[in-house]
This record gives C-alpha cells, sequence and structure tokens, in this order.
DNA sequence: TATGAATGAGAATTCATTCAT
DNA sequence: GATGAATGAATTCTCATTCAT
C-alpha cells in the first residue's frame, strides 16, 4: 500500500520525463508545427489524455523544454565564470576554455539547443542574455588592456554568438568536430585576426 | 497594340504580385504555419479562389518567395565579385564592400531576407553557398599571401556568414545600423582580431 | 461580309462539335465527376466561358451526349427492323444481323457506348427500352413457332441485353472481337443451348 | 474479466459499425461523389471527426465496403464448389445451385452488391475472378462430356456473368424475383437454347 | 489514475459558373 | 463573340483538447 503511493509517484514522474524527452525529440526534428501531441503519445505508449495529466498543454511542454534549456545554459555559463581553474591560465585558454564549456553543452543536449537556441521564440533573448554576459567579460578583459580600445564589444560578442549559432549547427551537431578545436580555431580567428 | 500587349495579364500580374507581397509580410512576421491563406486574401481584398488562380498553394507561394530571395542574393553575390570598382581598391576595402553588399540587400528585402535566410528550409543550402563562394575568394586571397596560411577558411567563411546572420538580426533589421557600418566593424575585427 | 455571318457560325459549329467531342473523351475515360470543364476547355483551346456558349452547364453537355448516343441507337435498332436484306435470311441469321448491328454501332461509337450506355442515369431506361424492342420481335417469332412456348420472352430480352452489355466491354472493346463473331457465339449459345 | 475484455472496443465496434453501414447506403443509393461524409455523420448522430477516428478518409471506407463485398463473394463461391448437397444432384440441379447462391447472396446485400459489383473500380477484376472460376467449373463438365465440345466457355462464362449483372438489377433488386426463380430461368436458356 | 471516445474550430483546396470589358 | 479575372459554395480533413466512466 505504502509501496502503491509510491510507486504511483515514481511512475508518473517516469512516464512525465519520457514524455518530456520523446517531446525533444520531436520538436527538435519535426518542429513546433510539424510535431503532434498524437506522435508523442504513441510513441511513449500512453493515452492522449495522459499526456493532459503531466501537461497542460502542447505550448505548455514546448515552454518547458525551452526553460529547461535556458536553466541548464544559464548555470553553465555562470559556474564557467567562476571555475577556479582558469585562473592561471593565459587569457586565450580562458576564454577558449569557456568556449568550449558552451559547444561542449550544445553537443551534450543537441535536442535542447536544437529547441531552445534556434526554435522558440525566446530564443532570441536567451542569446541575448548570454551575448551580454560575454560583452561584459570582454569589456572587463579590455579594460584591463589586454584587448584594443576602439573595438566594440557589443559587436564582437554578437558576433562570437553568431559564429557559435552557425558552427554548432555545421560542425558541432552535424559534421562532429570536437568542442575543443572549434573554440580555439575561433579563438585564434578572433585574437589574432587573418591577417598575415 | 499597346492595348492588345497589356490585354493579357496586367490586372492580373498586378494582382498576383500584390497576393506576393503580403503574403511576404505574413510569412516573415508570423511564420510558416502561422500565415492563413484567409488573411492573406482578406489584406489583399481578394477571395480565397482568387489565391488560387495564382499560386498552386500555400506551399507553393512560400517556395516562390524563397527562390525569389535565393535568386537575387546569388546574382548580387556573383555580380559583386565582378565589380570593377573594387580593383584598385585595398583587400579590405574589397572585402568591406562585398559584405556591405550583403547587408544592403538584406536591409533592402527585410521580409524576403527573413523567409529566404531564417525561416526556410532550404536556407541551409542557400548560406551554405554563399559560404562556399566567400571560402573560395578567401582561399584565392590566402594563396596570395594576404592571410595566416595556417588559417582553415572554410571555418572562416562558417564564421562570417553566422556573424553575417546575427547582426542582420540584431543590429541591421532591428537596431538599424548602417550596413557600411556594420561591415566595416567585422572585417576590421577579422582582419586584424581583438588582441592590442 | 456575308462571308463574316457564315464564318461565324461554322467556326461557332466546329468549336461546339470539337468541345462535345473532347467531352466524351473526357467523361468516357473519367466518368462524370473526375471529368473537369477546365480539361475540356484546355485541351479544345478555348476559354471556359467560351465554353458556357455552347452548353448551358457540365450537366447539358453530358445529357446532349447521352441523348446523341439515345437517337442513333434508336434509330440504329429501328432500321434494322425493316432491313431488306434480313427477309430472305434464316432465322438465326436474322438475329445474328441485329446484334451484329449493336455491336458494330458499339465499336464505332466507344466514347458515346461508355457514356449513354454505361455512365448515364438514361442508361437504365435505353437498355429498358431496346430490351423491350427485342423483348417483342422474340415474342413474335415465339408466336409464330420458332421458339419453344414455355420460355419467358421477357427474361431472355433482358438476358441478352446482360450478355451484349457485358461483352461490348470485355470483349467487344477492349478484346478487340469483331462483332460478327461475337454476334454468332451468343445467338447460336441462346439457340441451341450447351448441351451435347 | 468479462469486463475488462469488453472494455476496449465495444462501443467503438458499434459505431464503427454503424457508420459503415449508413455509409453502404448513402454510396449505394448516391455513387461515390454524391455521397457527402457530412451526410453519413449526420445520420449516425456523430461528428465530422469521429468518422475520421474510424476511417481514414472517404476513399478509405468505399474500399473496405468494397473489400468486404469482394470477400464474401469470394468465400461463397468458393464454399459453394465444395457443397456435398449438390454431388447427388443432376448438372442442371447443380448449376442452378451455384446460381441460386449467388442471387441469394446478393438479395441479402443489396448495398454491397450496389457498391462492389456496380460502381467500384475494382468490380471489373471482381467480376473475371468469378467469370474465370465459372469458367473452369464448365470446362471441367465439357471435358466430361455434358457440354458440346464446340463451345467457348470463355464466352459462356463472360455471357453468364452479363446475365447476373442484368437480371440482379432489373428482376431481383428491383423486380424481387426469387432468386430461384431466376437461376432457373437462365439456367434452362443456356442449357436447352430458345429453339422448339 | 487511466482511457476509449468524442469534438470544436478551423484550414486548405476545388470547381462550376459568371462578371465586366 | 471572346476573355481575363473573379467567386459562391462546398468538402474533406486535421488536431489539440476534453468528457464520461
Amino acid at each position: 500500500m505504502g509501496k502503491r503511493g509510491r510507486k504511483k509517484g515514481a511512475n508518473g514522474e517516469k512516464r512525465r520525463s519520457l514524455l518530456l524527452h520523446i517531446a525533444a525529440e520531436e520538436f527538435s526534428k519535426n518542429g513546433y508545427h510539424e510535431t503532434k501531441i498524437s506522435t508523442i503519445v504513441q510513441r511513449a505508449n500512453v493515452t492522449q489524455p495522459s499526456f493532459y495529466l503531466y501537461f497542460q498543454s502542447k505550448e505548455e511542454i514546448f515552454k518547458e523544454l525551452v526553460n529547461l534549456f535556458h536553466q541548464k545554459l544559464l548555470t553553465l555559463v555562470q559556474q564557467s565564470l567562476l571555475e577556479k581553474g582558469l585562473e592561471k591560465n593565459s587569457l586565450e585558454e580562458k576564454i577558449t576554455g569557456r568556449i568550449t564549456t558552451i559547444f561542449s553543452f550544445f553537443q551534450e543536449h543537441p535536442d535542447l539547443t536544437q529547441i531552445g537556441f534556434y526554435m522558440a521564440n525566446e530564443s532570441k533573448e536567451i542569446k541575448s542574455q548570454i551575448a551580454s554576459q560575454i560583452e561584459q567579460n570582454l569589456r572587463e578583459e579590455q579594460k584591463n588592456g589586454y584587448f584594443r580600445a576602439d573595438i566594440d564589444m557589443h559587436t564582437v560578442a554578437e558576433s562570437l554568438i553568431g559564429i557559435i549559432e552557425r558552427l554548432t549547427k555545421t560542425k558541432l551537431l552535424n559534421g562532429g568536430t570536437k568542442p575543443e578545436k572549434l573554440a580555439n580555431e575561433i579563438v585564434r580567428l578572433l585574437l589574432y585576426g587573418m591577417m598575415s
């Protein structure tokens, strides 16, 4: 009996989580509108009303996935700033480390990334937030004389987001390039430029 | 004679073009699925069947807009390579010129850009095509010794696309930054890097 | 001027007749509902409103084709009864001749036959009429002692119609069997039966 | 247990079957195109989407009816060949029995017959199949010397199908003539012919 | 808690037919 | 007489969501 009570909840959590997982896959693969609740529940071996036991609506489950992504990413970025190990590194290493972290995260959560970073309406704000975070860091370092003073760090931060956005799609998720390598390349490009 | 020549389609062409224009706005603003044929025709003061007089389906009109964008962009990029004026310029000026051209084009056709560069399935290929074009140019210039030999031009080209993609959204179409300024900033960034 | 007046009418007749011909083909091939006015006018190189210059509606042109078939068939059957040549023939030859006439007619007008004999609502009545005509003939001959008295000529007539109906489809229009041969076979079957 | 077993679908099956039944009536009465889903669901006291709960499309439900007819008819014809009772009968009785069986079936399922035997595209093949079955039987009996050797059994089989087709419409379904009587008449006609 | 069954609300598309010139 | 353009009126089908049990 006690068992029953616990079991139920546990099962419920499992189901919810399964639905969430499958939904992520479907949204990521097919987009919001092309994803059907019917498909999700079928894949989860659950009836349609059950779905609504766990989620209020299609939009709601989508939002939840977006928030999940957002949360995780935010935590990550904030932690990344605090990492002790970085302190001993050179500036280049530091920056590369941070970007690697982001790429790694994207690689580990391709579906969430696809949803939260590319498909959601909130993507805009999520990116802005990250961009803003990056900008702050860079400004700090610029103030410390590491970077040329005539560079607009807003543009740099936005550019970096753009690069990450693009390379994540073309080289990380598709091409399977390693996060470290990717980070390295773009940091060198941005730090030293292309001129010989 | 004049009458005869105009006989077929003058009016129809106008309607068609109006529908196309409105559709571009709607798709651009609301996305494919949220755009309803009913809205388009209402705005054009036409009945629904009229729509099907000019376009085979919702998908078809969307595709037409994507193709329009693709065509125009391709022409632009190819012309941009041939422009005489550029010959006398320095490398930096040349590259800046080319990127300015792209930004200007996007600015002139915000709806088409939104559709063809961001929303369409074909976007992937369109960007790849442009990236590939850019890569070729850069390689050439690299061969001529303008750029460091150890830089992977594929990554650079992709990065550039990413930057363009992002800045177009955040600074060009939204913020109203001038194409020239934008191009200038990113070219300087990529050529000389951030290091002081 | 006189020329013009005549020309117009002549052209009109030609067009009308062309439309009628094409319509027959389309109806025969695709059935009533699957046949689109748009297809007919396209094939005839005519605009849609022109169609309505010659025919009141889709139904009307279909009916006209049915009537055409009906008329021709009726004329044929009535003539067939009067044919002098038959008088000298034996009964078997006479009957065979009549049926051959019908098969030949169907073979010459496959589209009209398909429409009037198989597709139209009126088919029922057309067939009944022919059946009734045949029945009368047979009764006459029965009265004259040619046929067994205990045979119900209504059933025979209906059966004959059924046979004609079926063989026209399977052996005449499709298989290309000759009208004479077909008529011969079924007349011998009906007259002498299968028993050895 | 009983409850559990019934749990899934009892009600649904009823609805489905009701829809199927009504659809048969509508198709049979009005033909494929004139039959509207809206009419079917109205008559079944169900909303339109419910229809799509049970059938994929209008075409699908039509096909299902055709298959139903086909299946039943096939089973019937095959069983009819095996019937023990026939063995003791004379040839005439045997054949009459078989044809009676077919007529009876048509009489019991007038809507399915109308659909599967007259309206469907597959009708052609269904009839061919039956014709072929009949032909085989007759050939066998011909080989055994019951029938004249110079008779083409293909033509006979096709003729018989034609007769059945026609008499079913005019005398069985409309006129209400008894299957036995009908079968008797046509068998006698075909076996002994009309000549006195 | 779970599910079989149902539906409200809408969306795209089709086609015969007719204006207006 | 002819046509480019337009439309009224349907019709099939979809899908997220919710009853009733």
